[in-house]
DNA sequence: GGCATCGATGTTTTT
DNA sequence: CATCGATGCC
């Protein structure tokens, strides 16, 4: 073990080795959180606590592979790699696996996403008879998530809420779920509820996970959510072990359910709990530290806190105005070479901040002209590519016979000939048998109503599936088999001829082939244990490249992606109103004090330098239009901050202004007769 | 039942 | 502007 106690201030301290009972530490940015949790992990292990018995929760993947990383730096790989490192989701699909059955998830279930999610949505509109005109299904989506957010189930959720629109949820929630348990599917949302729903009507379940887990830890747990909380709190009601970290300045969670009371009332969920706060920022220099209070002091409610540094800088933070998002991301590219030279800095040392995935186009462009090594987090990605999609259908079908979302999709590749009718009589005769949709697929010509053509793609592809399915067993090959299914239906074939063009339909299935590398990759890392569902799963739930690396790389990513990280120079960018607070938040009175803090967490990354930058032209759905600086910005201490103007049009906001009191004058004026 | 064209809608943010 | 679903024709 190689960890030093003698490097923690004496707050840290005390909550590493805390002993008896709850404990939480709620704290500023850059105080130290992480590094406790991962220093208690080392504590308790070098104190006799088996590191098998350590839950170290967290909300993201980035999160929770920081946090491994960093405990392999304090405890060795042997023992760091024994403790559970994961996100919410992830330990819900342990606990879905080993006990799914009892709430009607068998054990090689799908997840689906969001778009599938929207799809089943529509098909459950139309069995609910709920009309999708009058309904957003988009809308009903999110009242759906939210509902499961706050624990509720379909029938909970008709008791509770009676008026109309209750009650259409509510019944597009029970179609929804129908067509998810029938396709042996689950949500993101199922990954925390029925886990939930298991520990709460399952003691023998119960006990088997609180005999697991002996100690807990989560970190970000203002970004909890009612039913992650009772999780916790159902976990930890015996042992008591359970240590939670956050600050509440940094929830930026709301819209997927986030609670910040479950933090600031965390005694009222553990009454016999301990708080401890630090104050020490060891992260920022004392501009950047004073530039992120002075903003975050404009919000309501929220627990003031003193931060305080020993890092003295007086650098100033630049805030710079140029004329487009092209404009912005030449700026910052030439920055970022201007810097790495003269401060002899390494490109993995700056990360470019944005709201939305959107934005990152223009900095990618500007980041390959110059030929700057960089790597985007989120956004769209590889797996999102049509063709994978594809591919990934007929995988899912492998495993998953029921998967109803899958063989549409599967099936439309396959073959025309089988359209929206031929499915849905489909699905209705395996209601009728009781049987499985591939069963009924293979034997479409005895469904009535199926037509020749139809029933013989069905019957073909129907055979691929299912005959390879069966070269499928545990601790068997995977990729083999899925490169013969590729092979056998001829996939190649079936890009280039629905792409209508030899050259893309071969790039399409080059990135076919790249899946079945990584598909291979997984195999060789977990040897016989492979299995093509978890290789699904583990997909659905982080879709980060591994291959992927970060060292030597400028890093581009959401506000939201950075949580949790932090980087020698940080740009933010794209600062204006409608962009941060983003205009849906503006617009649909939303909540900008979770705006604000979102930019607070974007500046508190930075750990020596911090530019921010917008502009003064946007492109928004094909058409350009003015932007103002955002309202953040004017928050900032003047004396901390240097404006400089690179844009090349009259300040919008003098003109706007010039403009209004030279209308109010003029109506005043008309008043008197005095045009 | 497939296929083309048209038009609405959307870019918050993540698992 | 680009995607995706709905509509209507073959
Ligand atoms: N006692 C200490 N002495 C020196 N450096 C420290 C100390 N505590 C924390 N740090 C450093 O400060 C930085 C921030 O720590 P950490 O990431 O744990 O903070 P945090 O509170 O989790 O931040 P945030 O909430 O903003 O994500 C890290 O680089 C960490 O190594």
């Amino acid at each position: 073990m190689n960890f030093d106690l003698s490097s923690l201030n004496p707050q840290q301290l005390r909550a590493v080795v805390h002993r008896d009972g709850p404990l939480l530490l709620l704290a500023g940015a850059g105080s130290g959180k992480t590094r406790v949790v991962t220093h208690r992990i080392a504590h308790l292990i070098q104190h006799g606590t088996r590191p098998e018995g350590i839950l170290a929760v967290t909300f993201t993947n980035k999160a929770a592979t920081e946090m491994s990383e960093r405990l392999h730096g304090l405890v060795g790989s042997d023992t760091a790699e024994k403790v559970m490192t994961s996100t919410f989701h992830k330990l819900g699909v342990l606990i879905l696996k080993r006990d799914g059955r009892s709430v009607g998830v068998p054990e090689d279930f799908t997840i689906v996403d969001t778009d599938d999610q929207l799809t089943l949505i529509r098909d459950a509109m139309r069995q609910a008879e709920i009309n999708t005109e009058r309904y957003e299904p988009h809308w009903i989506q999110y009242r759906i998530s939210a509902a499961k957010n706050a624990g509720m189930f379909a029938d909970n959720l008709g008791a509770r809420i009676t008026d109309v629109i209750g009650q259409v949820i509510s019944s597009v929630y029970r179609a929804y779920t129908d067509l998810l348990r029938r396709s042996n599917a689950v949500d993101f949302d199922d990954l925390l509820l029925l886990p939930l729903s298991i520990l709460q009507t399952r003691p023998s379940a119960l006990d088997y996970y609180r005999g697991r887990f002996l100690h807990i830890l989560v970190d970000e747990f203002q970004d909890s959510n009612h039913v992650q909380l009772e999780i916790i709190r159902l976990l930890a009601d015996k042992s008591r072990n359970v240590c939670v970290v956050g600050d509440d300045d940094q929830s930026i969670y709301g819209w997927r359910g986030a609670l910040i009371r479950n933090i600031l009332e965390f005694e009222r969920y553990f009454p016999d709990a301990t708080t401890i706060t630090l104050t020490q920022n060891y992260r920022s220099t004392s501009v950047i530290l004073t530039a992120a209070n002075a903003v975050i002091q404009h919000n309501q409610s929220r627990r003031p806190k003193d931060l305080w540094t020993e890092t003295i800088s007086d650098d100033l933070i630049p805030v710079v105005q140029l004329r487009t998002p092209q404009d912005e991301a030449r700026y910052v590219v030439e920055k970022i070479e201007e810097i790495s030279r003269s401060e002899g800095r390494a490109l993995d040392q700056f990360a470019i901040l944005v709201r939305t995935n959107a934005q990152t186009k223009n900095f990618e462009e500007a980041l390959r002209l110059s030929q700057t090594p960089y790597h985007l987090v989120g956004g769209l990605t590889f797996w999102d590519r049509a063709e994978i999609k594809d591919a990934l259908a007929l995988l899912r079908l492998l495993v998953n016979p029921n998967d109803e979302v899958a063989l549409r999709r599967a099936v439309g590749v396959y073959g025309t000939a089988v359209g929206p009718a031929t499915f849905r009589r489909l699905i209705d005769a395996a209601h009728v048998h009781r049987r499985t949709l591939l069963d009924m697929m293979e034997n479409a010509s005895g469904v009535s109503g199926i037509g020749g053509k139809a029933a013989q793609i069905c019957e073909e592809f129907a055979r691929h599936i299912k005959s390879h399915g069966l070269l499928l067993y545990p601790g068997g090959p995977v990729a083999a088999v899925v490169r013969r299914l590729i092979d056998s239906v001829k996939l190649n074939r079936l890009l280039i001829t629905r792409a209508g063009d030899e050259e893309e339909g071969t790039k399409r299935y080059s990135n076919v082939k790249e899946l079945v590398r990584s598909l291979e990759a997984y195999e060789s890392r977990r040897g016989r244990e492979a299995s093509l569902g978890e290789f699904l799963r583990g997909l659905a739930l982080d879709q980060t490249d591994s291959a992927d690396q970060t060292d030597g790389k400028v890093t581009l990513m959401t506000l939201h992606s950075a949580k949790g990280l932090e980087f020698p120079v940080v740009f933010l960018c794209g600062l204006e109103e409608r962009i941060v607070p983003h205009a849906r938040v503006v617009d649909e009175d939303g909540d900008v004090d979770e705006e604000r803090r979102l930019f607070y967490v974007g500046m508190t990354r930075a750990r020596a330098k911090l530019i921010l930058t917008w502009c003064q032209k946007r492109e928004r759905f094909g058409e350009t239009k003015r932007s103002i600086p955002s309202r953040f910005l004017d928050e900032l201490p003047a004396h901390i901050t240097c404006r400089e103007d690179l844009g090349d049009l009259a300040e919008p906001e003098q003109s706007n202004l010039t403009s209004a009191r030279e209308d109010a004058f003029r109506r005043l004026a008309s008043l008197f007769g005095d045009v």
